[in-house]
DNA sequence: TACAATGCGGAACGGTGGCTCCGCTTAGAG
DNA sequence: CTCTAAGCGGAGCCACCGTTCCGCATTGTA
């Protein structure tokens, strides 16, 4: 490979990273290529489809992500790395516009498409979930796919409506919500 | 207005009204005055853009559901009343595609052009949320803004993760995480 | 320096979707 | 029944966007 090419497609992944966090996925192939300094032709010789840039770029945010979920795993405290892993991933969210759009596909699209990487993250929350409901401090009827809707829901609803404050007070009741009541009155 | 004129205004807001509540506002022009038996050029003649014709139908729907917050206000129990609400709501918004478009709308947009029928239901939730909080039966540090982006967001997050169960069980654990500590004991 | 091969830019294509325009149809008054 | 104005349909215009194509430039080797 060519040293100005190589050059080149790691400038798309630069400019991608940055336009897909502020824009999301509904930005223009052109402002990439724009962004990056290149023609859309040499980004299409990099990358096959728009598509397939923003994954490249998505997956790398969630294996970020996932590298934080056994950071926190290592705490003594399940409830308080299962709650803060959940921070952490709606901070993520909310900051980064594709991986919200990445995870707000519709479930079909997100599961075929996505497939070992979406399990992976789930499998990774789901880890910290079990391990919270045994402490017995989180409640066990509330299952991962739905602690993954209810972060991606709340960073959704704070983003669409109320642009002004962030999502933590409202990650803050959802958290509270989750916790049994025998861990509530600790 | 002439008698075919009349009949065709209301077959389109039927036509409207049907698509917009299971595709949301995505869907095309065409697809609408298809369903309606009319030509494009009809549907233009009654509702000067498509964004009119979708005003006109989530207005109604946000008038409907205003009407079932003055009824469930009269309710005793302040916290039920509130979180009866929000369930009205969120069954809603599940259902009613369009809702969810139009309430998931950034910020700005919404309330520029929504104006005072946004504020509106703001207000009606205000009541019940505030009737609420003063029975000490909920949390008073949640604003009426953040309440919208739950449902909105508990509704988005189960719309696009998990579409095989409904939002019902992800509302139960928001609403839990709303009560104050000495409701929950109670 | 010469010369392939590799890579590049951006004009152009095809598809989509909102909206307009105009020749034809039809309601309904006289 | 006639006649006119209100109304209708849908082909077509325009703007946007993903993708392709090809003549030209650059690289790196001999």
């Amino acid at each position: 490979m060519r040293a100005d090419a190589r050059r080149n497609r790691q400038r798309i992944l630069d400019a991608a990273a940055a336009t897909f966090a502020a824009e999301g996925i509904a930005v223009p192939v052109d402002e990439v290529a724009r962004r990056a300094g290149v023609g859309v032709g040499t980004l299409y010789r990099h990358f096959p489809t728009k598509e397939a840039l923003f994954e490249a770029i998505v997956i790398d945010r969630v294996d970020t992500l996932l590298a934080s979920a056994s950071v926190v795993d290592e705490s003594q405290d399940p409830a308080g790395a299962l709650f803060s892993f959940l921070a952490k991933m709606a901070g993520d969210v909310s900051s980064k516009h594709d991986l919200l759009d990445a995870l707000s596909r519709a479930g079909v699209e997100l599961k075929e498409r996505w497939g070992s990487k979406f399990d992976q993250l789930r499998a990774a929350i789901d880890v910290l979930r079990q391990r919270a409901v045994d402490g017995g401090a989180v409640r066990a009827d509330v299952g991962t796919d739905e602690l993954l809707s209810l972060v991606v829901g709340v960073c959704l609803g704070s983003k669409e409506i109320g642009a002004a404050h962030g999502c933590d007070r409202m990650l803050r009741v959802v958290c509270d919500g989750l916790r049994t009541r025998a861990a509530a009155e600790a």
